[in-house]
DNA sequence: TGACTATGGTTCGAGTACGAACTATATTGT
DNA sequence: ACAATATAGTTCGTACTCGAACCATAGTCA
């Protein structure tokens, strides 16, 4: 976040933005425990119809190894998932959400929906389509 | 970072390529000790002309005066900053950047304008006009 | 089979980040 | 002048995040 002034400045505010009204909905619901970082790891969950491998999320969310491992059993402390190991390879640690860490599916909809019409506000369609297009531009440009 | 699809997840991963492009940049030219999250603040002290109080770079960057208290620690250790107490008010800090701090001003710059090339790359100047007039919609959507 | 290598996770150290509690010094108001 | 309050910074506890080192176990290959 190098110039404040210019498109990098300005993605990351909007960024942070995004983050502090996910906490303000999490709080307001009564969620304890869950911050926007989890958000990734638990998407990826609610999509599992079995228990997953670590390495799974780990491929997922685009965070390494160590820093899973830790939020996993910060989600585990909370009591949101499940870990055990894996009977055939005993290398492999299995997660799974327990039937709190299910409910939360509802409120993570529900905020997802929430934060992209607070952002969009009133532009039109037209215009979100060529944001979205513009941004992927320069999503590649970065990433190349 | 609720959406994976949508524009939040898009935006935070541009944000997270932008950081990273500047780390290996840092890396590339053998800065230590710094990392995206001081650019705010460096970009701040290099344009004070005297020392500042802790208290003003607090109100500059967005951060928390506990999360600026360790940052300058950090950057002090590294020695890109001195601090000294005030003589007339010792309620107060001064910082301000030493000789080694001052020299990271020409790489700051050059990172900048590298990241900016990079990032829009050859996307027209009538795109990126429209690209920052979209961004700031949604910011101040976002923000309200 | 037995050594070497690859793989899955955890641990550690350092840094960012926050909020709450705390210290010390100023300022204000009576 | 003194009590109450405001202000400036630090410290503490918790969590994310990374990279490096480390442990097991699994797989390979000679």
């Amino acid at each position: 976040m190098t110039d404040t002034g210019g498109i990098v400045g300005q993605i990351a505010r909007i960024r942070e933005a995004a983050n502090l009204l996910i906490e303000k909905e999490l709080k307001a619901r009564s969620i304890k425990g869950i911050v926007p970082a989890h958000g990734a790891a638990l998407m990826f969950l609610f999509q599992q119809k079995e228990p997953v491998p670590i390495k799974a999320v780990v491929e997922r969310i685009r965070r390494v190894k160590s820093t899973v491992t830790v939020m996993i059993n910060t989600l585990e402390k909370h009591g949101y998932v499940r870990k055990f190991p894996c009977q055939t390879d005993s290398r492999v640690i299995f997660v799974e959400l327990t039937s709190k860490g299910q409910k939360l599916r509802k409120d993570f909809d529900a905020i997802s929906t929430l934060l992209r019409q607070k952002i969009y506000g009133k532009m039109p369609v037209r215009d979100r389509e060529i944001l979205i297009q513009l941004l992927s531009e320069i999503e590649q440009n970065v990433q190349a």
